[in-house]
DNA sequence: TGGGCATTTGGCCAAACCGCCAATGGTTGC
DNA sequence: GCAACCATTGGCGGTTTGGCCAAATGCCCA
């Protein structure tokens, strides 16, 4: 039976590339790194971010609506956790694929 | 000495992202699992797809330009190949995130 | 209850993405 | 050579993204 993506299958494959998606952004990928050592509240992250507030929040949202994240309410601010700490081995197959690729370049060059 | 999302660091999340960019659609996660269990030509990608030929080499391209995948020439046909199978482990991280959540769906309901 | 802080939401605009069609370049075989 | 096939590239519309500003919401404390 040949693989084909149609039906469920392409409702599989949307659902993580939702995901995925989600991880998309430098600043995005910069929070999962950040909350992988522990809660941060929205303001320590957009100082650290330097952007504006309304833009962190956004991104804050985006995560937490993939499933990356959950936020949980102390007093007025909003604390931000990682759900899947998994997710925070990729970057090291991603450097992998970095490595590879300066190799590459290497042998390309010499 | 706080992280801060600026200069080399910076620079380090954009090239991530691009890599999980190019990985942020169903389509090119199809590509990577078929893939995974070898080398496919365009056309056959394009069958199993069922999408114009120039849709699925524009989506090949994108993973060749993160350097994910890999082509190889045979004759009049091209062979994409997995450069980093590492990326293969992904979704499963990606099931757990969807479990988590049809868990506390499920308590939610119940 | 009113002011101040933390966060979210809505709106706007430029840029990027995605799909198809059309046109182009390579390769095989007659 | 040319006809058929494989694959890539360019271009066009429709949709989505990402940033900021401005406004609204929620919470604490005086």
């Amino acid at each position: 039976m040949p693989k084909a993506l149609r039906g469920t299958t392409l409702a599989r494959y949307e659902t993580r590339a939702r995901i995925m998606k989600a991880l998309a952004h430098p600043t995005r990928l910069f929070i999962v790194d950040e909350l992988a050592d522990g809660p941060r509240c929205v303001c320590e992250l957009t100082t650290m971010i330097g952007a504006d507030v309304s833009t962190v929040s956004k991104h804050l949202l985006v995560l937490k609506s993939a499933g990356v994240v959950a936020s949980e309410k102390r007093g007025a601010q909003v604390f931000y956790t990682l759900r899947t700490p998994c997710v925070r081995s990729w970057p090291s197959c991603v450097e992998g694929v970095l490595a590879a690729d300066a190799r590459r370049a290497r042998l390309v060059a010499g």
